[in-house]
DNA sequence: CCTTGTGAATATGTTCACAGCA
DNA sequence: TGCTGTGAACATATTCACAAGG
């Protein structure tokens, strides 16, 4: 198995889904599993979860599956998971602080490491033993901590300056819940979640 | 411009996004927008945009370009939002009361009707005008609105059974937040959002 | 000119089906 | 036998490039 062109990020974007899967089982205390047990899991088909691990290496046994903490192991590496990630949180609104207050970012590897906001009222509050900062000192908190990866959860307004500062900061990804799109350097990801968004696609679907 | 397949989920998906920079531009009191003016908001191809709306009519004019409260209009309409949507939340934890206080959706034509959980010392309180009921409320409560949408904000192992009783009682469609895979009657459509996963997924791009 | 709508060309993604090995 | 890994076949999605209309 060897290919010279980079995985899919259609690919990239399913390994967390996998894992996920894979920790389940391992709860479980399942050893092995195989590509036709976390398909049906995951309602994916076997043969994308073969081809989408294959692009990475051979970590199946023919006759036999995967071995569950070997393939979990394997994944973290790829997704550069085996460290711990310093995140920050712009927006102190409704969203922030839900953000600042979900337990799973530090469960699976995210250390939410500051807080910033540009309303006066907000500042010093703490959230999940976080003191919310003004937004002014963001840029040198983010390089003092060396932050990569930030949420965006401000009005849409204040997110394109937001991300601005982040990535002259240094940071290099953004997951925003802002409603618009940001223009980015190219070797800054961002990842957009919009739950309107995602309810007017279901509408569609919706007979009346 | 006729076709018999239906158009491609993926440019249903597309919709909203293209409602949204529309909207944006109706703000700054533009009348006439271009396929190259939405693609180059979005960071999409002119092409795409022109090949998406064409699955559903005629909407623009060659020379000009599309007039934007005329194609408001008309997208909304294939998304079913020229009514309003009435909308339960399960789960009042953090992620719950975010959403319930979330003001985009009932601005939006989305209106959230209940919340339920199972912590009785929850039961009764007050979010953004709307009282937190028992579980054992939800199916009648869905019923008597009459609710096709419901966001499941319960903990893993809580959604899979509160999504089973949301579709007895008639839900469709349904904005998941638990990170788990939920098995559905295939006339019933799901979306997930899961900050986690979106997170892993761009450390993988992340250079150390 | 400018911009749409669209076939044709290309690129990308998924599934099939099976050789090969435990 | 039971399962992986993978070329080949197929399906889907995107971009190109241009005729036609304002």
């Amino acid at each position: 198995m060897t290919q010279k062109p980079p995985p899919p990020d259609i690919v990239i974007g399913r390994l967390p889904i996998y894992l996920r899967a894979l920790d389940a089982l391992r709860q479980e205390n399942s050893e092995i599993t195989s590509s036709y047990e976390l398909g049906e899991r995951l309602g994916i088909s076997s043969a994308q979860i073969r081809k989408d691990l294959s692009h990475f290496g051979d970590f199946g046994k023919q006759g036999t599956g995967y071995h569950i903490p070997y393939l979990i192991e394997q994944i973290q590496q790829i997704l550069k998971l085996n460290h711990r990630w310093a995140v920050v949180i712009v927006g102190a609104g409704h969203v922030g602080l839900a953000l600042a207050n979900y337990r799973d970012f530090n469960q699976y590897g995210f250390d939410i490491v500051g807080i910033f906001d540009t309303d006066p009222a907000k500042i010093g509050t703490e959230i999940n033993g976080i003191a919310v900062q003004h937004e002014s000192r963001m840029v040198d908190e983010v390089q003092r901590h060396k932050v990569r990866i930030a949420m965006i959860a401000t009005p849409a307004a204040a997110a394109q300056p937001s991300a601005d500062k982040l990535v002259a900061a240094g940071v290099k990804a953004i997951l925003s819940y802002a409603p618009i799109t940001l223009n980015l350097p190219p070797d800054v990801k961002v990842q957009y979640i919009d739950p309107v968004a995602r309810l007017q696609h279901m509408t569609y679907y919706i007979q009346e």
